[in-house]
DNA sequence: TGTATTTGACCTTC
DNA sequence: GAAGGTCAAATACA
């Protein structure tokens, strides 16, 4: 690692260490602007996503250069390979060497899996809309499943480079349910629009209703009447594994309105097929079940809640109920550098 | 005409 | 070789 990013890892870290502190003493009854609160963890949000993506960076480098070193001579056939794609310019070996090089950097991408409920049947005539905008690319019959699996990748993937890709399975069990399977974060920072709505009918959604429950097996349950939203905290070890969380009271804000019309917050054109309601958001009753990537746990807990649409960066945590994990190592040099 | 979706082919992994 | 994932040409749509 170079001596800068390793600075600027640790700086990173630090200040998201530092700020973490802060708002825990915000956090006190007696202290604690809301806004300030707010301002913090989104400080502290940022300051970890710079420092995961430093990581990121590095552990990609790195296994490039395992993969070189341990296979020289595939490595120096690839670059053969594209040196006569450049020359040649033959479809096939194009394809071929693109191909290559995506897949290893997919293969760094974290991944995790929802399981999202539609309610009441109704179905809606767009996609998902969890804030962000999805192009269909490919669909596939999946082996011993009844429905097939949809694949989509951000709009703006050629534009900005985004990388995040999801896939929409309906579940053979529940035709309710869909399966959506995130894969890498969104760096085309489009989450934005939708946060701005999101916080203020976040909050009126729980003192509204503030029939939040925790289930013995410890899931988290929104109760919004028709609309359920539920979190399997049993899953926070792999998607925090750096804490542990007490869910006594907790304020978490789904994204959507309950008793709104579902099917207005449709806003993107989508497949019409009937099964195919990948964009749909309304009427939602999440399971998030983190399945880690290749990179490390951290950086998909981190970015699988950053980057989910449950979790947008919109949600104001009560962290009055949040235990940090005394074993959690803060203060530790195996954390900081 | 530009953008999104469909779908068969291709590639990788197991 | 089967299955999953992606590409890209063809097609649809606004």
């Amino acid at each position: 690692m170079e001596i800068m990013e390793h600075n600027s890892l640790i700086s990173e870290l630090t200040q998201g260490k530092e700020l973490a502190l802060q708002l825990r003493t915000h956090l006190h009854p007696s202290s604690s602007p809301e806004q300030a609160c707010l301002f913090l963890t989104e400080m502290i949000q940022s300051s970890f996503e710079k420092a995961l993506l430093l990581l990121n960076f590095n552990s990609s480098n790195l296994k490039t250069h395992q993969i070189s070193s341990l296979d020289e001579q595939e490595g120096e056939e690839e670059e053969e390979e594209e040196e006569e794609v450049e020359e040649s310019s033959t479809k096939k070996k194009r394809k071929i060497s693109r191909s290559r090089d995506a897949l290893k950097k997919r293969k760094l991408l974290p991944r995790w899996t929802e399981e999202i409920k539609v309610c009441n049947g109704s179905a809606p005539e767009g996609p998902l809309n969890d804030g962000y905008s999805w192009r269909k690319y490919g669909q596939k019959d999946i082996h011993g499943a009844n429905f097939p699996r949809c694949y989509y990748r951000c709009t703006h993937r050629n534009v900005r480079g985004c990388l995040a890709t999801k896939q929409v399975q309906k579940s053979d069990n529940d035709p309710n349910i869909f399966e959506v399977t995130y894969r890498g974060r969104h760096t085309c920072n489009q989450s934005s629009n939708l946060g701005s709505t999101s916080i203020s009918s976040q909050n009126q959604i729980y003192e509204e209703t503030n029939q939040i429950q925790q289930k013995p097996n410890s899931e988290i349950w929104f109760d919004f009447g028709d609309n359920n939203f539920n979190l399997k905290t049993e899953d926070f070890d792999q998607v925090f594994p750096p804490f542990s969380f007490s869910y006594e009271e907790p304020i978490m804000n789904p994204t959507f309105i309950p008793g709104e019309d579902l099917t207005a917050a449709v806003s993107s054109p989508a497949t019409d097929t009937a099964w195919d309601w990948s964009g749909y958001d309304g009427g939602v009753q999440r399971v998030q079940s983190s399945e880690q990537s290749a990179v490390t746990e951290i950086v998909s807990a981190t970015t699988s809640v950053t980057n989910s649409p449950i979790y947008n960066g919109d949600w104001d945590f009560s962290l009055d109920n949040i235990d940090f994990d005394h074993n959690f190592p803060f203060d530790s040099l195996d954390f900081i550098s």
